[in-house]
DNA sequence: TTTTGCCTTAACCCTTCCTTAACCTTGGCT
DNA sequence: AGCCAAGGTTAAGGAAGGGTTAAGGCAAAA
């Protein structure tokens, strides 16, 4: 069975496309604006979010990098009746998993939900890596089940890391996902990361935070020891 | 960078992909048909395959089952001149990703690339070499499990050296490959050469990093003595 | 108001990394 | 033998990057 959230504030089209998927053995929640989207998302868990773009108050891309912003990571496909190249790759760059241009074939929006729910069958609240685990909401994190001291930003910090799956984060890229716009001039990067580095071992984390020259700074499990 | 196969006995076509992805700082493999494409598959790990559906021999659609009968869930996008919903409806059904109708535009073809390749990042992405092996990112490299201590520099040199398979690259596309366009003017690449050497050795790898006189240097595995 | 925690600054230290240049080894050629 | 070219080795110096620490300010909690 497979839980889906369909925002879409059309109510014709909104009630064939859960008519639809219903039939498919699907279960589906409906929002038809952003805000009553993101409510869900905070509240469930959903395997896919069918996301249409023009809604009313709140843009679909608004409400996708929301989504993503929060950690969220559930597959999401985009619907819209635009078709012009740039709005899909705004859609990508968003980070949406899959763009369907109105009209569509009910069967062919099944299959992509198929294919992008069967693709994680656990989508979570929570991130982790190594012994560490990240949930969300409340932005909390533990190892070893005993919880890790982190300030605010300090746990934004985290959490990129651990998103990025041990890859490299740049600083430019964990300065954009801590501050946004307004970065700090000052060295305020370095000094986070420290205070980060003795909360993990601290908290006897099996994590190492590891910088590279000119790269920057990504995590790696720490190979355990004697 | 992302590594992606692409399947797709069109040479014509082939080569306008491939120019496009390498743009895009995506390394890509050919295969011009569905055994090339198996053999690939079954010796590289990509995060991404383009598999075109129209095959000489075999069909594409059959070489999609063959990669998920292999357990392989490698992100696959089909590739076809023909839109008929069946045809899609197979490819999902035999576990593709995503579908994309002849004639597309390149940049939707990066996009969806790019976001299927984001979507699972645990994929590593590795060069191999003997009992070397390089990650990409983070830019490691490892011999026996144990890491291989490499300055950003030497790094570069040896995964261009990985890259060549064994054979000889020159000294100035070492240095073209390292350092671009503003090489130093001393012997620099003949001491990081050496550093290299000595990483290798320190690092009980089974790789020797030679010189052939006037023509360049090479990776050769070593033979395992007594 | 006091206190507490958190964030930013800035100064400083330390290590790593890169370049440079000088010198050494090897092998071929005269 | 002796010379030369190509490759190999070593060490020094300096620049850059990263790490550490402490002080001060701000805002929310007590």
């Amino acid at each position: 069975m497979i839980r889906v959230l369909l925002v879409e504030d059309d109510l014709g089209l909104a009630g064939n496309i859960l008519d639809y998927l219903e039939l498919e053995d699907m279960v589906c929640d409906h929002a038809a604006n952003g805000m009553a989207a993101l409510h869900f998302q905070q509240t469930h868990r959903y395997q896919v979010i069918i996301l249409d773009i023009n809604l009313p108050q709140m843009n679909g891309l608004s409400v996708c990098e929301h989504i993503r912003n929060e950690g969220d990571d559930t597959p999401i496909i985009i619907l819209t009746a635009r078709d012009k190249l740039e709005d899909k790759l705004v859609g990508f760059e968003k980070g949406a998993d899959d763009y369907l241009i109105k009209p569509f074939a009910m069967a062919e929006l099944v299959a992509r939900v198929s294919a992008l729910a069967n693709r994680r069958s656990s989508q979570v609240n929570q991130l982790t890596f190594g012994n560490v685990i990240l949930t969300v909401n409340p932005e909390v994190a533990m190892a070893n089940g005993e919880a890790i001291k982190l300030s605010p930003t300090t746990y934004r910090l985290l959490k990129h890391l651990v998103r990025a799956g041990g890859e490299c984060v740049s600083r430019a890229t964990l300065v954009e996902a801590v501050w946004g716009e307004d970065a700090p001039e000052s060295n305020a990067l370095k000094v986070h990361i420290h205070h980060l580095r003795k909360a993990l071992t601290q908290a006897n984390a099996n994590v190492q935070l590891l910088s590279r020259p000119n790269s920057g700074f990504y995590l790696s499990t720490e190979p355990a020891h004697g």
